[in-house]
DNA sequence: TGGCTGACTTCTGTTTACCTAAGTCAGAGT
DNA sequence: ACTCTGACTTAGGTAAACAGAAGTCAGCCA
């Protein structure tokens, strides 16, 4: 009954744990056990998530291997994982605004150029700035129209 | 447990079907029934959603009469749930991208001036267009540190 | 060959997120 | 007073999403 992207992608990224499983992933983390304790989640729960994604082509399991260690994987973000990290800092945006806590957020994501916040803009294909107010939603077929 | 913004704002929207019905409200709509059928969930569900969303601030329950009809009540985004716009179009952007099926989207947003679709592009504060590779992450204090 | 370790899996139990179906309730119109 | 309607609430059940503890397993090293 998924009758719009929104909802395509909440099929592959429903549940919370799904989504910091994601946001380590785009902040760095690649091995399990750093999943495990970064997200703050268990074992199984994390095991879940990862082979979710990595079916849903988020993720790649790759090999590495340290010097003196047996092979071992670890888990790469994709193109199609990388595309997420707009709906990543679009929730670190709007939670650090709307959501902080007293002490503030232990991770902040800036622009390594400039040292900046990152955060994102609403834009068009065409390359406007467009304010929320100036976006028109259209009516597909097979939906109600709106009122 | 919560670590990052990210975290607290799944906290507000960590299911499935809030972020649906805080797309559906971005997307213009205002009453119950309405809700409970375009997002496609039970009443119960959407009730328990539109109070949660209101009791966190992104929604308020606001009177409207029409003409030769009682007193009834609306939902009308606040700012803090208009400032989730960015959110709802970046997994918008991201499904289209990913996860559209084959009849495409039954709704679309575009820019009310030229009519492109609107998606979001990552930036920092100081105003620069920031490449999804150019983003920092900055270990603050409480986290372990990325290997 | 046996220990060690990171990466899982299995088991058991709880909580949360839903569903459908059937109420309740307020209040404008008759 | 009575009906009608949109907006919910209540009841009862199921499935998914977790947690914690305790296994299993692979393979490098000694």
């Amino acid at each position: 009954m998924a009758n719009c992207s929104v909802a395509a992608s909440i099929d592959v990224v429903g549940t919370r744990s799904a989504i910091l499983v994601l946001r380590e992933a785009i902040f760095g983390t690649r091995r399990f056990e750093d999943f495990v304790h970064r997200v703050g989640i268990g074992e199984p729960a994390a095991a879940a998530r990862l082979k979710e994604l990595t079916a849903a082509g988020l993720l790649e399991r790759v090999p590495y291997q340290e010097p003196g260690q047996r092979t071992r994987h670890e888990y790469q973000l994709t193109a199609k994982g990388m595309d997420f990290q707009p709906v990543v800092y679009a929730l670190l945006q709007w939670g650090s605004k709307w959501e902080t806590d007293e002490a503030g957020p232990p991770l902040r994501a800036t622009h390594r150029a400039c040292g900046a916040a990152v955060g994102v803009r609403i834009r068009c294909d065409a390359g406007h700035d467009v304010d929320p107010g100036d976006v028109a939603i259209e009516p597909g077929p097979g939906l109600i129209t709106v009122s």
